[in-house]
DNA sequence: TCTGGGGTCCTAGGACCC
DNA sequence: TCTGGGGTCCTAGGACCC
């Protein structure tokens, strides 16, 4: 499915959120370039940016892997803002190879505005302010309000049948009928839009209230030892991810759903399971997941994708534990740390819990994507001088691949001391 | 005739964002 | 053949408490 676009692509008419079955015409016809996400590539080049950005300002609100606020108050004093943006740009350009648009004003909602001139208009160099700029209600009245953040596919029908079609129109609007119509939160965009900040800069990076997994199938399935393994899977992704910030789950959700595109009878359903203490241990998490799944599973449909979310997330240092618990905590604990640190150290999934499938041949399909340039000692790019010398492995390895060749090696014993080593150099302990 | 005032927690739904 | 994944905030209503 298309999910983003390059300037180029939307040109020659690529549409977002199209299948790329349907826009395979297309892509022949202007030798388009199809990738499948790699989150852990952009993980990393985000983070490269986003220290990047704080050499230039330590005030900084990471608000999404490709955006961030920065707080320039009091920059104005030193600097000509414009000029220290254009530098900005300039270094994050030659130090990652990221372009970047930046955008320039006294709220967070006007920023956004500007950036997006200065994203799409070259003669802006990528730089757009727009404080004291004499032609700020000329961009304004130029920005229909769908373009403007914080007003999505509703609020935008609600508007325009109010004859509200821009930015300035919308900062000019009644308040009493905005607030009644669109919350508090359709209020303070306005007010932004006047040049009233009532967004504030988060630099704190709060732990996340909600953990969800999930994935669409590659293939429909009717089969329930798949569905088990994938919500055992989602599980631990979710746990890990969750362990990371330190939480710990009192709740459960786990969903599945037949595919909605299709004629097939269909079913969706969900269902919460209250953990007794909140736990992080994916072992106890995948018990109740899968107990869950027992609950809302039928025979008979074609599933197309399940999930689970964890919530009620409190911190690990702070949960409440119960006088009447059976399980033995702190060795759960024990393991649960082992097992991160082994994976970290060796590669995820280096150990796993067979619950969540050793071939998953349930895996969504991801057959173009790039290599982990970054992250990965395996898919590093190699610059040749002259002629690509011959090599037996190919450069974009398939992950299952690597996998392949790390468990089909003729040499396990090595393979096994290898494990027990790293194992006794974690923990000493023999007993675990 | 006339029936208070101030809270919490939970759930579901709706809007938005990237 | 084939249609993404992961989040946040606000509101309203019901049930309950003192």
């Amino acid at each position: 499915m298309v999910i983003a676009r390059s300037a180029e692509a939307k040109e020659v008419g690529i549409p977002m959120g199209e299948p790329l079955f349907k826009i395979k015409p297309l892509v022949k016809k202007f030798n388009v370039q199809v990738l499948s996400s790699n989150y852990t590539l952009y993980g990393d080049m985000s983070h490269r940016v986003m220290t990047t950005l704080e050499h230039f300002c330590p005030d900084i609100e990471i608000y999404s892997i490709d955006e961030a606020f920065l707080n320039l108050h009091g920059f104005e004093r030193r600097h000509d803002l414009t000029d220290y943006c254009i530098n900005i740009r300039k270094t994050v350009l030659q130090w990652t190879g990221i372009p970047v648009s930046v955008g320039i004003a006294n709220t967070k909602t006007l920023a956004k505005l500007a950036n997006r001139y200065a994203k799409r208009n070259k003669e802006h160099a990528g730089v757009m302010n727009l404080i004291d700029n004499p032609d700020k209600e000329k961009y304004m009245k130029a920005t229909l309000v769908e373009d403007i953040w914080g007003v999505g596919r509703q609020y935008t029908k609600l508007l325009t049948k109010n004859g509200i079609t821009n930015a300035y129109e919308f900062s000019q609007a009644n308040d009493k009928w905005i607030r009644k119509h669109m919350t508090v939160m359709g209020l303070r965009t306005a007010f932004e839009l006047r040049d009233i900040p009532c967004i504030s800069i988060d630099y704190s990076h709060p732990s996340k209230k909600a953990i969800i997994s999930s994935r669409s199938f590659g293939k429909v399935t009717s089969n329930k030892q798949d569905i088990k393994e994938g919500v055992a899977y989602f599980t631990t992704i979710a746990a890990e991810k969750m362990r990371k910030q330190k939480s710990a789950a009192t709740l459960l959700t786990v969903f599945l759903r037949t595919n909605p595109f299709k004629d097939s009878p269909q079913y969706h359903n969900g269902v919460l399971c209250k953990l007794p203490v909140p736990t992080d241990s994916t072992s106890e998490l995948i018990t109740y997941a899968e107990k869950g799944l027992e609950q809302i599973f039928r025979e008979g449909y074609l599933y197309h994708k399940v999930g689970i979310m964890l919530t009620g997330l409190v911190h690990t240092d702070r949960t409440q534990i119960s006088m009447f618990d059976p399980e033995d905590r702190v060795k759960m604990a024990t393991v649960t740390d082992l097992f991160d640190k082994i994976n970290k150290e060796m590669g995820a999934r280096t150990i796993f819990y067979a619950a969540s499938g050793i071939h998953r041949p349930w895996k969504t399909q991801a057959n173009l994507k790039s290599p982990k340039f970054t992250t990965s000692w395996n898919e590093l790019l190699e610059v040749f001088a002259g002629e690509k010398p011959d090599r037996k492995e190919d450069q974009t390895l398939d992950l299952d691949e690597i996998e392949g060749e790390y468990f089909d090696s003729d040499d396990n014993d090595e393979y096994d001391d290898t494990i027990k080593d790293i194992v006794t150099h974690l923990n000493p302990d023999p007993e675990i």
